[in-house]
DNA sequence: GTCATTCTCTGACCTTAGTCAGAGAACGCC
DNA sequence: GGCGTTCTCTGACTAAGGTCAGAGAATGAC
């Protein structure tokens, strides 16, 4: 990256610190303490919450949750239903929470519209659409890889999404049985591995990669749930597995791919691969791709 | 504006304050109190400062620096050279303080690198190009209009800075004197008003509207400083003064502007207006301009 | 029934980031 | 030299936002 990047960066960073923190407390700040609004917000949507996980989504102290949680029932915000098993607490909004909680949305609300006002409404869509631009990235930027065991439930979870996807979009349907490699045990060492990708350590893609003695290497199972698409999550995918690839001494990466699957073509494509007669007898394949490998040490990507 | 609008805002603010703000913390929280390194920040480059002017544009409480700088001096990072007048208090950094704020610095730049480090290099591209977009609007949005007396310091320094520049510009150079207008008197209530755009209460731009008993409104004097140009700050001294030239009672506006100011003449055509014949003989003039305003009520912008 | 484990809650303590009201030093003006 | 003004510094206080170490209740396994 560019010294200019790393200064523009800082210069967004202090730009909207500032000015969106300084508003932030002007609108909230007046409100209540935001520990407390935060959890109010957290504890939301009329159900009944069990403060263990609320805890941990926030990432907060058990001591101090639960001094904030005497703060809101003191006011009245929040009630305690007995639960279950009772060591665990369990908290849910009053009416007079949820109230409360509509008024620091109103709040919210009024800050986001501050910033928009003195804007004309050309200004509004270029703020806007730049604003889903960088948070998009920025929320790319957190997603991270991992290596799992195809039997973990993170990568169980993504192969069934992917199953179930192709069902729906192939004509006549997707049985995973039926496709070329029945059996997931290929995508674990020695013989492949298998990457899950997480935001926030919710699973949101996978990707697998056979390493057959003697052959070229082949890409799998490649999935990225909807709503996180559009971030690039599939190209680094892509990326990381290539590099494994080349790192384990394969000089050509293999994969076959639906002719439903557009994106999935069109990023294969751009990616450098190119398509070459069926290598399988895959029954749900219509392109066939390869791309050679090259051991040049990684580029700053 | 939109609920989709707000919502992205919404969106944006909880991502962005999330992500980098909790980076912040992890890369700079570690080194040294916020308060302490912003002064340090401040304090900066090399020379001497009096406390009272770090103070004012960090608007921190007199005590409160007070304290922070005596933590700073404990630390080697700050020694006072007895200034002038014994009851200012001055301020130099030392040279572990110029190491320290540049290992800041550098926590800064990790920071914003760790932001753009999982990216590619055209995500790096587009994160930030929107960043720079996000960054120049919000500024857009805290700059307020005033009006002022064309005596106000603020004024006149915007009024010089206006004829400096044009000086510079126009073939055979500007003489304020020789121009229509000679007298900022006209440009006081009731004979007109005088608008001056502030960024941080520093003034950033200017326009000024005659307007003359039975004759259209007449706008002159259209400035913005250099440096926040393409933050659409004419744009909007112009829908404002339209907007009390207007609700003064003028049906029409008119204005005159010089070859040399190509932007200006643009934004004059995109805005509305109409060119006309020379309707005054402003020796500094090449083009006029009309526009007939309408009663209906203020658009949202 | 016993016992280890799992949870929550409380008290004690801490830092940061301020605010506010003088006290007192230094200065400028006359 | 006197006097009002200008600055800084100190002490006293606040609130938020935590952290940490048990105490004690509830539960599950045996």
């Amino acid at each position: 990256m560019t010294a200019e990047q790393v200064e523009q960066v800082r210069r967004f960073n202090r730009t909207v610190a500032e000015r969106v923190g300084v508003l932030h407390d002007h609108y909230l700040g007046a409100a209540r303490p935001y520990g407390q609004a935060r959890l109010l917000w957290q504890i939301g949507d009329g159900g009944t919450h069990d403060v263990r996980s609320v805890r941990d989504r926030l990432g907060l102290d058990s001591g101090y949750v639960s001094r904030l949680l005497r703060a809101l029932e003191r006011d009245g915000l929040v009630v305690e239903p007995h639960p279950r098993d009772r060591r665990v607490r369990t908290v849910r909004l009053t009416s007079a929470g949820r109230t409360e909680r509509a008024r620091l949305d109103e709040r919210s609300d009024a800050l986001a519209a501050s910033l928009l006002d003195p804007l004309d409404a050309r200004q509004r869509d270029r703020l806007t659409a730049a604003m889903a631009t960088v948070e998009r990235l920025l929320t790319a930027a957190v997603v991270s890889l991992e290596v799992l065991d195809p039997d973990h439930p993170d990568a169980v979870h993504c192969l069934r999404a992917y199953a179930t996807e192709l069902a729906r979009l192939f004509d006549g349907g997707f049985d995973p049985a039926r496709s070329l490699l029945p059996d997931p045990g290929e995508l674990r060492a020695p013989r492949g591995l298998f990457l899950v990708a997480r935001l926030h350590g919710e699973p949101v893609g996978c990707a697998g990669l056979k390493l057959p003695a003697g052959a070229p290497a082949e890409i799998k199972r490649v999935w990225v749930r909807p709503d996180t698409r559009g971030l690039g999550l599939a190209r680094r995918l892509l990326a990381e597995l290539e590099e494994r690839a080349a790192r384990h001494g394969s000089e050509l990466v293999r994969l076959d791919t639906n002719k439903a699957l557009e994106a999935a073509t069109r990023l294969y494509r751009d990616s450098g691969y190119t398509e070459v007669p069926a290598f399988n007898d895959e029954p749900y394949a219509h392109h066939w791709f390869e791309k050679r490998l090259t051991r040049r040490p990684r580029q700053d990507r």
